[in-house]
RNA sequence: UCCAGAGUAGCUCAAUGGUAGAGCACGCGGCUGUUAACCGUGUGGUUGUAGGUUCGAGUCCUACCUCUGGAGCCA
């Protein structure tokens, strides 16, 4: 009976017997007998072993090599060293698979580069490993915040006909071979179809029937994007809520997003602390602060004044009626406020069709989160529940309200305010780890020109 | 896609245009409690690819590829 090594770890008394499964982080020979440190991927912290040449299975202890996997029966004794409070001398020792030597892990620090070419390999490492623990236990605290707050858990469609406007470009989904755009009525769904670049609108539907919904699943984008913060695959958390307007919408993200940094925080542990000694040396205090602080909430008009105001030299100059620059974002985030900030009420040009047109016809009610180190974690609205003025609003950005009928349906029949956001998990998860680029929060990214793995 | 930088041993990095090196990994030997163990010793190279300049190119030039940082797009 197996037994993982979190829960040796954590044991309040010696054990006569016990065994452990996992894999070889590295040996250390004396003169009869031998250390092993093995790790199971339950926990950041290794097991030691103490070998005993007398051991049964010792003959082939040079075989139990960074990377070997192996089943250890020993009894589980108080470490006599400084380092652990408990290590397990072994009785029986079984090697279950070797590594040779061209294993490509060593027993010392890789670069996040190098890591990216063996990405069926770097779970094995002390920061892979946390990450991806981090990232289970997150996605877990995503329901549980939600489910308690009665939000219901819709699962939206992944194939689309619907172009969620503004959000990116699309991936095509085709069975035709040659140019699918020649015959569209004669593809697999008798239509043009993409992958989901995002499930607001049909989320909404959902909404206006459930109340409060929310949605987390993967999201595609086919914009040809080179930077630390975007991948082509990601995990999308989008809540919906019905008879709600911007202002709840800006306290569920910021709830939200402090929850789930508390949640980390809480719940692992020993994950984050290694992050905060590795990773991102302020961690602890970021949090803390993010915790504990209000979100600054600024308009955009107002945004814009500060920035122009600042003195500060930017490569792109401010100016009203423009969309915030990164350099510009940063600023406020980072220098400025120096807190995670909420920018709200953008000018109805720069924000798609759907946003609820503000009384004074030039802002529309859209909102971004922006928070330091990343940028922007979240972008949301207050949807336009009003026909007429959605209808306006079509004609405003040139769409074909044909294609939105079932949509504007919505409004037509027992419309109500609504409002949502959408989360990107993988930026939530750098946000909340330190780590600097998202290919190293999702298990196998997809990026421009790379599908590995 | 644009701008900048970088590709040398399995990994991380050195090397004035003049004999390609170190640390770690790995092999062997030593060490009675180690903690990325330690000490000694050995193995390890088409210098990203293709051209060019030169008596001579890791080093200079051109093109391409890949990666990194920044920008745009956005979550």
């Amino acid at each position: 009976m197996r037994t993982l090594i979190k829960h040796v770890l954590v044991s309040t008394e010696p054990k006569e017997s016990l065994t452990v499964n996992g894999w070889v982080r590295t040996r250390r020979d004396s003169k009869g007998f031998s250390f092993l440190e093995l790790n199971d991927g339950s926990c950041l912290a290794n097991l030691q072993i103490v070998v005993d040449a007398a051991t049964p299975g010792y003959d082939r202890i040079t075989e139990f090599t960074t990377g070997a996997s192996a089943a250890i029966t020993g009894r589980l004794v108080a470490s006599p060293a400084q380092g652990q409070k408990w290590e397990l001398h072994a009785t029986q020792l079984e090697l279950i698979g070797i590594a040779d030597a061209t294993y490509p892990l060593q027993k010392k620090g890789h670069t996040p580069e190098f890591m990216r070419s063996i990405g069926h390999l770097r779970p094995r490492s002390n920061l892979y490993g946390a990450i991806f623990r981090l990232r289970s236990k997150l996605a877990f605290a995503v329901h549980e915040f939600f489910q308690s707050r009665d939000f219901v858990y819709v699962h939206t469609p992944i194939i689309t006909a619907s172009d969620c406007e503004g959000a990116g470009e699309m991936f095509r989904v085709t069975t035709l071979k040659g140019k699918p755009d020649d015959q569209p009525e004669s593809d697999f769904f008798g239509k043009k179809t993409f992958l989901t670049v995002s499930g607001q609108l049909e989320g909404e539907t959902f909404a206006c029937a459930l109340s409060n919904i929310y949605t987390f699943g993967p999201t595609f984008r086919a914009e040809n994007s080179n930077t630390a913060r975007h991948a082509a695959e990601f995990w999308m958390i989008e809540p919906e809520m019905a008879f709600c307007d911007l202002r709840g919408d800006m306290d569920l993200a910021e709830e939200f997003i402090k929850s789930l940094a508390k949640y980390a925080l809480e719940h692992c542990a020993e994950d984050m602390a290694f992050f905060a000694k590795f990773v991102d040396k302020g961690l602890n205090e970021r949090l803390k602060f993010v915790i504990e602080r209000p979100f600054i909430r600024v308009p955009y008009t107002e945004a814009v004044e500060i920035l122009l105001k600042s003195g500060k030299k930017f490569e792109y100059p401010v100016s009203y009626g423009q969309n915030l620059q990164s350099e510009h974002e940063r600023f406020l985030t980072e220098e400025h406020f120096k807190s995670p900030t909420t920018v709200f009420n953008y000018p109805r040009e720069i924000k798609p069709f759907y946003m609820r047109v503000n009384d004074d016809g030039k802002t529309v009610t859209a909102m971004d989160v922006l928070v330091p180190g990343i940028g922007e974690v979240i972008g949301g609205a207050q949807r336009e529940e009003r026909p007429d003025v959605l209808m306006q609003q079509m004609a405003f950005h040139k769409l074909n309200p044909a294609d939105y009928s079932w949509y504007a349906d919505l409004r037509k029949y027992g419309t109500v305010p609504h409002a949502g956001f959408g989360l990107g998990f993988e930026r939530l998860l750098m946000f909340v780890s330190g780590v600097s680029n998202i290919r190293d929060v999702i298990p196998f990214a997809r990026t421009p020109g790379n599908a590995e793995f």
